[in-house]
DNA sequence: TCTCTCACTCTCTTTCAGGTAAGTACAAAT
DNA sequence: ATTTGTACTTACCTGAAAGAGAGTGAGAGA
């Protein structure tokens, strides 16, 4: 996930308008960003982050790893340190040994995950039809 | 992308219930399968095919090529086939010399194209709060 | 006859995301 | 004195994904 030449504005308005011209060239700074940030939001532990942080308001390093039965602790800190850097989550740590670090979700995590509810619901709504469709193509 | 252990309805609900429980386990059936789709959905190459098709209503595979640069023959084949067996593209034939195929998007892929529309539209609104985040994390 | 087009398919090679496992610091408990 | 708990970091390794590039088949045009 590098780059996608287009933005939001392209397909959506695709929707509305019907004939759009070939999307142009935009801000590439803008599509850059996005692309990015498309492929930050897709990636599987962040998106399990993003729900689980959702789900329980403010958990620890090892609580959160203990819910998220399968991730290793460097993918856990790695997923947690991009989401804190591009302001998704707050990082707090109490001055205490042993440490505690508590992390949770800004608002900006929150509007991304409440943002994703429309694929997470496609997802489901069309679970029956992708699967037949998987039977039809493979020929039962 | 391999495995996500909740569904739309946990992520959603949760910001209209404030207290979800803990989510229980589901049927894994269905949780693979979405998992599957969101993997699916999220990749690079099925977006842009998405949305070049999209835009353009009917396009072959060259033109295809063309318009998204940087993809190589064996991406946009692979990437093509898996949208055909999810029922998300529909390939048409002409026989005849030298090959003409077509492809569009059927009603299931323009659904996916609008679920995804609140993603986009996210990541266009948030540039800059995420600029200014990770400037502010970098410390310059 | 030779070349060109289209839509692939196949093989080889490289890249890299992510897993494993060990190490670290420090204080409190045993 | 040794172990435990917490939140990491670091080094190494592997499998899977993706890029490069050559090959294919059949007819139409030069």
């Amino acid at each position: 996930m590098t780059s996608l030449p287009f933005d939001a504005a392209t397909i959506c308005q695709a929707k509305k308008v019907a004939k759009t011209p070939p999307p142009e060239v935009l801000d590439p700074r803008i599509e850059r960003l996005v692309n990015e940030l498309i492929g930050r939001v897709a990636d599987k532990w962040t998106m399990i982050i993003l729900e689980v942080l959702d789900a329980h308001g403010e958990l620890r390093f090892t609580q959160l790893a203990r819910k998220i039965e399968g991730i290793s602790q460097k993918m856990l800190t790695q997923t947690l340190r991009q989401m804190e850097r591009d302001g998704m989550v707050t990082r707090t740590v109490h001055p205490i040994v042993p440490p505690h670090v508590d992390y949770r979700l800004t608002e900006l995590g929150q509007s991304l995950g409440a943002a994703f509810c429309g694929v997470w619901i496609w997802a489901e709504e069309n679970l029956e039809t992708v699967e037949k469709a998987r039977e039809v193509f493979d020929g039962r």
